[in-house]
DNA sequence: AATGAATGAGAGTTCATTCAT
DNA sequence: CATGAATGAACTCTCATTCAT
């Protein structure tokens, strides 16, 4: 049984009103929801679990989502939908492509930092069925071509150092996406301050063109790993 | 069940012999399973589909591990060697914090392309016991700080701009782990071009102190996107 | 599977209604058991055989119990409360120590005429876990004591001959214990007859300070049997 | 695992040597299965055990025993065996039916203080399949039937004061297997003493043909414990 | 004579989902 | 609308027993 965080209170109080809208609770079940699924994966979460959570029985969360998967794919959306927002706003900037790489990453890192961004990041679309896990997928693909999109923009203004963009837009994700697994919203350090270190090194990383003290050297593998 | 690929075959051939290679078949056991757990998860992998895909039964497996957790602590071990190993002779060189980096991130990104390495990265602990737990997370965190160390050396060598060297390790290491999302062993991409870039661009990312052209601005959270 | 005796079919009846009686239905579950697990033992019970004899399904039995253990435990639970509930009233009683042990002899071997408390005789607590088995043992042990309790004011009065209230309990508890073994409900015998021979001779054993004709004797090992 | 003793160390010795007596070999088991029987229980302890306790692989096991229940049953035996040879040497006496009874109990006490006296007290033979059991219960029904003729020949020739032999031989029987569960054999409490208290008591039992204190009153069930 | 390896059968338990009320 | 109750399917693990060597 996961324990009941202070925070989680105000969506069982949702429940405790008979006529309220339903709209509101439904969403009441997914903030819950999400928030138990990245303390203990989707998997190990069972409806009773969120029910519980929720103070109210299982059969009542079939009223709102037919099954299991639907809340899952839902808290997807969600997280998704908050990307994409973030991605329209920034592709509909006048700047340069450095600048505007600049903007997804910052803004791409505190949308991490919250619930449902770490959802997309963490849960494990493996879960799902044939069905959604295609939906979600095609939604994160989406997200990786919009990223490369606004790379190859900056390498063509000149902003940015010629790369593959597609191998740079996973450092990029990837870097962020690893702050789902350690960044902890009651975490001492200071959020902005976070996302400026990233921002920093990651951008950096896109303008130096050439590193004369490595492009020189033969770093790659001369000890075997495997 | 999962398709039983050609690269599987082997392993089924060991268990032919009843009495031969105890050791031998320990191991095939892991490498059977790190595939299966690394394509289905491990929580969606039950014994049988281990058994299976080794053609033998479910008990036998019982003979090697006393119990599937075992088994993905055994794999998490392995994995975590081969990254110990790695760090180890990394940080017997003479070399600058940068160079050593340069190499940590090339070193990794192979590591993490076979299959240990990415089960360390891509399987969930959170499925483990507690004991369990602690092992494998401590090993994870050892990395972490060898990784940090690294960085900080560099700082002190002048070979890495000043920043915050926890920070930046989760930037290395999570841009890395991010290949184990995507990379497919049977990719046409050449790892090491993928690990050239993985190094050019992150280690750029630890030289260029200040960017004068992101500095200035007001970067951070422009909008909000929560 | 066990046989299903007519005795049992009212307990299958309960489960038709799907709503009513669920402290009924938990009754009837350990009713069930306990017959059941007298007759096959706790270990070679199966939750499948209670479930079946109850006419439900398995997972049923997990509504009312949260494992097989709780439903051994609960047994014990009744069994000894019966016990308890007796030592009390007689202890209450203004009697002899003899006159108050001959009431316990009547009394338990009434009890132990019963499944729950030919239960406390028989079921083995070594199936228990180390938890389940401290609780049942502290309560045996209790009633243990309260039995020497009564035998020690029985030698105090004068009612009862000197000797070691340990074993005398020993010898009192063992033998009504062993009804439990042969005691037969639907027995021709006529159960208070049974009680009032084991009182008879019981309690002469214990009135009887010394027996001239055995005590010159030698009588404890004339030879050896081991 | 059970623990080893170091009581168990000289059967595993036997095995060392390959050439050793066979019948001495499956003696170490037997001696060493009712050990490991009585402590954890027939049905608890696996072949495993057995066999790791005696430093040989579970197959060799199997070339003693036909099976597991082959180990039970010859336990048995050797138990039922010593207290038919003490009935036996009992019946051959000239003495009265008192005195009979009464080296009875002190000759039974010290078999069931051994390990193979216990082991017919305390090991279940339901475990045992259809035919076991019924060879196993015979010669149990055939201990009581001997010692109920004990008990009549001396309601015969007036030691004994006249009653139900069956219930005077089941309390005797009762209250002596009752030290199959407390007594250990490392007890401080002396086995001769222990004996003596209860050919004391019981005898007493048999002797006392009414008891005046006791016989008058209403005894038996003056409330209901049920 | 003795072993390491393997198996078939079965146990307890969990859980998403659905009735019947 | 909401609920207590029930289920079927699945999974991990155990163990007496038997091959093949």
């Amino acid at each position: 049984m996961p324990k009941q965080s202070a925070a989680l209170q105000p969506h069982r109080r949702l429940f405790a009103d008979r006529r309220r809208n339903p709209d509101a609770k439904r969403e009441a079940v997914l903030h819950t929801a999400v928030r138990i699924f990245l303390e203990r994966s989707y998997a190990r979460t069972s409806m009773d679990d969120v029910a519980t959570q929720l103070n109210i029985t299982k059969p009542a969360l079939y009223h709102y989502f037919r099954n299991k998967e639907e809340i899952l794919v839902e808290i997807y959306r969600l997280g998704t939908d908050l990307i994409d927002e973030m991605l329209g706003s920034i592709e509909a900037d006048e700047k340069t492509g450095l600048d505007k790489v600049a903007d997804f990453i910052a803004g791409y890192t505190r949308i991490i930092a919250g619930d449902f961004g770490r959802a997309v990041v963490r849960l494990d679309d493996g879960e799902l069925s044939k069905a959604g896990r295609r939906l979600v997928r095609a939604r994160k693909r989406e997200i990786d071509h919009r990223l490369r999109a606004l790379i190859d923009s900056g390498i063509e203004d000149g902003s940015i150092a010629s790369c593959d963009a597609k191998i740079a837009a996973f450092i990029l994700a990837g870097a962020i996406h690893g702050m789902a697994s350690w960044y902890k919203p009651a975490s001492p350090m200071d959020l902005a301050a976070i996302a400026g270190q990233y921002v920093r090194m990651l951008a950096a990383g896109l303008t130096a063109g050439d590193l004369p003290e490595l492009a020189g050297r033969q770093t790659i593998a001369p000890r075997r790993f495997e």
